[in-house]
DNA sequence: CGTCAGCACTCACTAGAGTGGAGTGCCAGA
DNA sequence: TCTGGCACTCCACTCTAGTGAGTGCTGACG
């Protein structure tokens, strides 16, 4: 089980005066706690504003609706509720959330459907890594009803492990690059008039020899002369083609899968236009997914990510790795009140899953 | 130039009686056809419910609007036009934004601004063919602000042109098909104990030779004993690969972009909600077009394509050819107000331009 | 001192009435 | 056949209660 959180400073626990202590961390008593956690989960099933009434039934809230409301207050003094309006219910902040997210006891694991759907799904994933990825996108829309991202392994530091000439006729070859990883590059390049099957083949052994064991970025740009003018124009073409390759190689592949979840989600259609927005910008998403990992957090909230348009957003992410070694991302895109048990065992359970997945086909 | 619709019956010209005469089809009188584009273009762009008092400066109309009203009121009996209610303006159907686009002149040219930005995109598109074909659905996004689909061209009639089997260590290994027409396949394996380069490279050459020429789904499900039983295993293994691998071969890639402006086009957040999930499905997207195209439309409107769905949009589609053969299709999609003319122009020219550079690339 | 019932108050939401204006259909006259 | 004029329609907007969910406060109680 991975820790949900990184902050737990844990403050000084006995300084309760006789007046208002602003209790400005995860120390809140136990009936505090539990109002709200109540209104947390009361206004993520119903996206209502949560009134005390709504709340006395809570377990652990065994106190009258007025003492409710004065506990409600201090949690809106301390930040955690708002009210949309004087005489209205509550509704939890940034900051609400964050303490909800903080203290879920042991999370939640998958209902048995859920737990089956994906079994099955991983039983039957097979094909190319790349289709796996992207249906596994599908499959954690689907489980948690957020938009899923999967971000697949970088092969950034990939070695070249093949290299290959494919003629295709017409004086086109297919240049094909096999990484150590399993990871394929392909690129068109045109040939001289002269060039045949036994050209090609000289040129791809020679180019492979030059580019085996190196990482396609740092393959050399110049490749020794074979003494045959043809074979040389051939493996130039062919080594600027690893090259373009190698550059276009940097950024990771990234799966979006169920943004049509986004709409259900909200109800300003603008909100989901520029949530879509920044969804059509893999690099974007990429490296938010990867600064929220680097800053230790599972859950971001709201403005805890700096991505503005996505203020009203929350985002979960999860490392997939193989062995050990981080190996991809997988991420939950939803609005503040999503489904945070439910999000966190779904890419707790399908993170586990496709590293394992990824670890047979890869290692 | 392509003919931008397949009806035009052009029926019998001269039956104008004293009276009422629905005009069944595109034989408006020039000046009730003027009106009608009038008020689509009034519309398209402001999407207000538009009145005779907009109409009297459109070119072609030069009367009263006391005289504009009673043509409305007959374009409507005719089915053109709709009032949302009465004393409100008029809107166009799906059969008056038929005739509008059954009557676009020469389909006016791209805006020099968007010639500009489609030479420098093909100027410099390079790479692999499918980042490519995701790079033109974000263009053809950016320059019609609809949500753009680029369907590659389909393999399954490409023969095998090369297989090849690469050692990843760990008892793995990669089966890399090459197709005639450059796409690449790829699916790891498990290989037994015993198997070292020169099983694969054995293994890998009777593969080849029994596969090569063949279209992937064609490819016999037994390959003739080598002697070796190691080799033997080998063999099986890839040539189970391939199998699976053409299974999956059947369906074209989609590449959809900028589905976020379906969120700026919509004010209901359903519509939105239920064009996106259509978007999702790739498989319906890919033979809703191609039904359109079977049909020998260019424009599908509203209802016109069966999608229940898509009832409020459009769809703009264009072949995709490189030397006369059918190689992909390219479409727009949008609501029914859409911008047809900007949308025929972008369409017509980067699909003429993708063909020309999957001509380069592929043949 | 914490808890609780009671009470006055606030304010979004809804329904209904009134109003202005954009737009229509119809008609008589050129 | 077209046009100006006119009566009419009905949406969109504003204003006005009325309603009800929910609050903060207070004084009493164990």
């Amino acid at each position: 089980m991975h820790e949900l959180s990184l902050v737990s400073p844990m403050p000084t626990v006995d300084d309760r005066r006789h007046e208002h202590t602003p209790q400005t961390d995860a120390d809140l008593d136990s009936r505090k706690a539990a109002i709200l956690t109540a209104v947390v989960t009361e206004y993520i099933g119903t996206a209502q504003p949560v009134g005390s009434q709504h709340v006395v039934d809570a377990p652990g809230v065994s106190v009258s609706s007025a003492t409710v409301r004065s506990d409600m207050a201090a949690l809106e003094r301390d930040g955690f509720l708002v009210q949309p309006h004087t005489s209205a219910g509550r509704i939890p902040t940034d900051k609400g959330y964050r303490f909800f997210v903080d203290h879920l006891g042991a999370t939640s694991s998958l209902d048995p459907g859920g737990r089956q759907q994906v079994r099955q799904f991983f039983d039957h994933a097979h094909g190319e890594i790349e289709l796996m990825l992207e249906r596994t996108s599908g499959l954690l829309a689907d489980l948690t009803d957020c938009t899923a991202m999967v971000v697949g392994p970088s092969h950034e530091s990939a070695v070249v492990r093949s290299v290959q000439l494919v003629g295709l006729g017409h004086r086109l070859c297919l240049v094909v690059v096999v990484l150590a990883d399993g990871a394929v590059r392909k690129q068109t390049v045109e040939l001289p008039d002269d060039a045949d099957d036994s050209v090609l083949a000289e040129a791809g052994a020679r180019v492979a020899a030059h580019a085996l064991g190196v990482p396609l970025a740092q393959v050399g740009a110049t490749v020794p002369p074979s003494g045959n003018p043809t074979v040389d124009i051939v493996m130039a073409s062919a080594v600027s083609a690893l090259h373009s390759l190698g550059e276009a190689d940097g950024a990771e592949q990234l799966f979006v899968g169920g943004s049509s979840r986004m709409a259900a989600a909200f109800d300003a259609v603008d909100t989901v236009r520029s949530v879509l927005t920044i969804l059509e910008q893999q690099l974007v998403v990429v490296s938010l997914l990867r600064d929220i990992l680097d800053t230790g957090l599972t859950v971001a909230i709201g403005t805890e990510h700096g991505v503005e348009p996505l203020a009203s957003c929350a985002i979960v992410v999860m490392p997939v790795s193989v062995d050990g070694v981080e190996a991809g991302t997988i991420g939950l895109l939803g609005p503040t009140r999503m489904n945070y048990p439910l999000a966190l065992a779904a890419a707790t359970v399908v993170g586990h899953r496709l590293g394992e997945r990824l670890g047979e086909a890869t290692r």
